[in-house]
DNA sequence: CAAACCAATCTGGTTAACCAATTTGGTCAA
DNA sequence: TTGACCAAATTGGTTAACCAGATTGGTTTG
């Protein structure tokens, strides 16, 4: 058979079409949860693509928690019901890839919060992390040397501290993005002024006492110029 | 080859410790941002583990922005620095299967956002797809039938009227855990209940009012069962 | 007649073989 | 000496073959 070598665009498309079609088979069929699907075998030449493509497409409906898979057994409707999963189908199918304003609107909301329970769950072990990390970065700034990753990692040992794995994940997700925009528009400089050592130090000593209102408005002041940003910009 | 089947569990031990030796490997040998991973074979070989593990743990890295994979040349180093890299890593490495309260904490934030963002940025052709939503969910609560799901896409719609798709991925992430959850616990019980329609025509009012505030509003009315739930109960 | 049993078949998961684009090291001509 | 050029080796991606467990339909046995 003919090889080709896709793009990511192109992988993504064959993706969201696959996707599509198992939402118009599982309508058409009247598939309903604990259902099982045809095998992965059949759904290939069914479709007309590879068996990988349809693995692919299938785990990330698994991801979504839309579908599972039993080894040696079959691939089934999830007990979300009928409704909830092509609602999900489609939403998923119409996601974007996220902007930059969204991340940035994410982050500050993920990190208000993130703050306000690392003020209240925080453990010694928490403590000493983020005191290490703000000896870092604090080293770094003095040293006049870039300091957005210590910047970072600062910030996902908040996120730690909070004791919400679900907010962790989130943030680390989007960190990455964050950091190569970050880099690519330049918005780290006021990062690196000394003006970010002080801002971090009382974010830390709110979070040392466990006062989670002046955490937020610690991390507020902290924010401000990125919030500016996000909501006066034409980006 | 002796062939094994292993179990979920196990899988996501051997891919965290294929995560951890990369790890260490970087450390080793000093790679930097932009810096080439050896080639997946050689690492299958050295780890002692097949390739495609090898793969789904670079795979899973590149999820989250750490690393990058160029089709016929190599696996490389993202540029995010060495530090931010290695301190990422050890946080996935850390990372736990989220539990039902931060789930639900992490719900409540979003949803409080994403109402908010909706009431400010909705379309009509949002109204419309929210108008129906609802409809399709007081139906079912009128005829005492079970309405979680249709509940459930009412917010998802929502999250996409905010018109910020972080958060409506991530919405889309964390719902079907939800049902899962509210389900195995009965939480949804009270969902049933008719002050329900009245809580989510409150907010549709809000969205097409465009009242940020009062939407937020509702949306915590809303929640206050839940609320509850997350922050005293013992589970 | 029902239950236990068994072998053929089907399934998702895994491994191995293959593909084409890219690197790379060396060669040869200008 | 230098730069264009080429063929061989390397690489991630893709396809095909294979594996062991699960399912299933029919058969046998009590």
């Amino acid at each position: 058979m003919k090889v080709e070598v896709l793009t990511n665009n192109e992988k993504r498309d064959v993706q969201q079409s696959i996707i599509a079609k198992l939402r118009d088979l599982i309508e058409y069929k009247n598939l309903e949860p604990g259902d099982k699907l045809p095998s992965e075998r059949m759904l290939s030449e069914k479709f007309g693509v590879s068996r990988s493509n349809i693995r692919e497409a299938i785990q990330k409906l698994e991801f979504y928690g839309i579908l599972y898979s039993k080894p040696q057994s079959g691939t089934f409707i999830a007990e979300i019901g009928r409704v909830a999963m092509s609602g999900m189908m489609e939403d998923i199918l119409g996601l974007e890839e996220p902007d930059f304003k969204s991340l940035v609107e994410t982050r500050i909301l993920l990190e208000l919060k993130t703050v306000r329970l690392a003020a209240l769950r925080r453990t010694d072990e928490d403590l000493e992390a983020l005191q290490s990390a703000l000896n870092a970065y604090k080293n770094k700034v003095l040293n006049k040397e870039d300091a957005v990753e210590e910047d970072l990692l600062f910030h996902l040992a908040i996120a730690k501290a909070s004791k919400n794995s679900s907010m962790n994940t989130f943030m680390l997700i989007i960190t990455p993005e964050i950091i190569t925009n970050f880099e690519k528009y330049h918005v780290c400089d006021s990062n690196q002024s000394f003006k970010g050592i002080q801002e971090h130090e009382d974010i830390f000593q709110a979070i040392k006492d466990q006062n989670p209102k002046r955490a937020k408005e610690m991390m507020k002041i902290h924010f401000s110029v990125l919030y500016q940003y996000c909501y006066h910009s034409n980006n």
